[in-house]
DNA sequence: GGAGAATATCTCGACATCAAGATAAATTGG
DNA sequence: CCAATTTATCTTGATGTCGAGATATTCTCC
């Protein structure tokens, strides 16, 4: 049985490169991790054009979205907030002073631990990251046409295996 | 057939909250694209720690292996170099200039063009990639213990597919 | 209930990246 | 063979991120 593929990507070549180089190594993990890099690279300029047809940045949008998915009344703490983004304390300190400038979100005392601060949606931010959403997964729908929805299926969760290691601990960047 | 997981990963909480809040919406490209930029956010970190014990940083490496894998002798331009690791030209002459600072890499005139700089990896250059080099194919190893050579190879022609078309166009970003 | 450890957030300085534009050389067409 | 365009690299200024440490509050447990 022969898997012929329609034509190269760059990790191809790269991984052809390391063998001629290198035959003595078995460079295979390449051929996956070196592929979650690189197209993760490529979604964040696809995402960077999805965003600004709705004056967003990439940033703003992942701590909207946060607050977002967290339901009514779209309400984190920054600790919250940079676990789900991946970033570490002092940068989010950072968006949520910019994102409250531009006022998307407003900063509130903690009511149950006097340490904290809760972030939260106004009404602009709600709406704003709201087209946003719609805008990205229209985009992200595009990018995976060369998916049937079984590949899909099937590459979510091959996916979310080397995912759970991470996830399942505790997370890190404090 | 049941395809039971073992446990949840950050992928499968964001995807049911959003089904939560917005019902209205098929979220599913998210199931396989937000877990292609997590995962690449935590193999960064795993990446920078892997080289720490080789004295180099991820961008080094970036360059430094684009350098090695093009064979004898070791010697691209910036302009290659910068269509191997997808930043900026100006990001390049920088690496470039801090790479020749720590002596990891020298820079030539290109005999052919004299627009042209050929970057050349150096002997220590060349001893400290392939020493990170081998260290990160452990890592990477360590990563993927979770799926079969199969579901490797299953995992790696899914990808394929996805960044064929970003990799057959030119690539961006100059 | 008090000392020490843990937690939550913020501050600050260093630094890598990007985007746009400058410079220089090569290529193309008339 | 010259002018216009393209290509290759570098320069510059703005900006976002990180990492380490500061501050304030809460928790633990003797």
């Amino acid at each position: 049985m022969s898997h012929s593929r329609a034509s190269e990507d760059e990790v191809d070549r790269l991984v052809a490169a390391w063998r001629q180089e290198r035959p003595d190594l078995d460079v295979s993990p390449l051929e996956v991790l070196s592929r979650v890099s690189r197209l993760s690279r490529h979604l964040d300029r696809a995402r960077r054009a999805a965003f600004t047809e709705h004056d967003l940045e990439s940033w703003e949008f992942d701590v909207l979205t946060a607050l977002r998915r967290s339901g009514k009344p779209y309400e984190l703490s920054p600790g919250a907030l940079l676990r789900a983004t991946l970033v570490t304390s002092g940068t989010m300190t950072n968006r949520i002073d910019r994102l409250t400038a531009s006022g998307l979100v407003t900063r509130h005392p903690d009511p149950e631990d006097r340490r904290g601060v809760l972030v939260r949606l106004t009404t602009l931010g709600l709406e704003r990251v709201d087209a946003a959403f719609v805008g990205l997964l229209r985009r992200e729908r595009e990018l995976l046409v060369g998916l049937g929805e079984r590949e899909q299926r099937a590459l979510a969760t091959l996916l979310h295996t080397l995912l759970v290691p991470f996830d399942a601990s505790d997370g890190g960047a404090h």
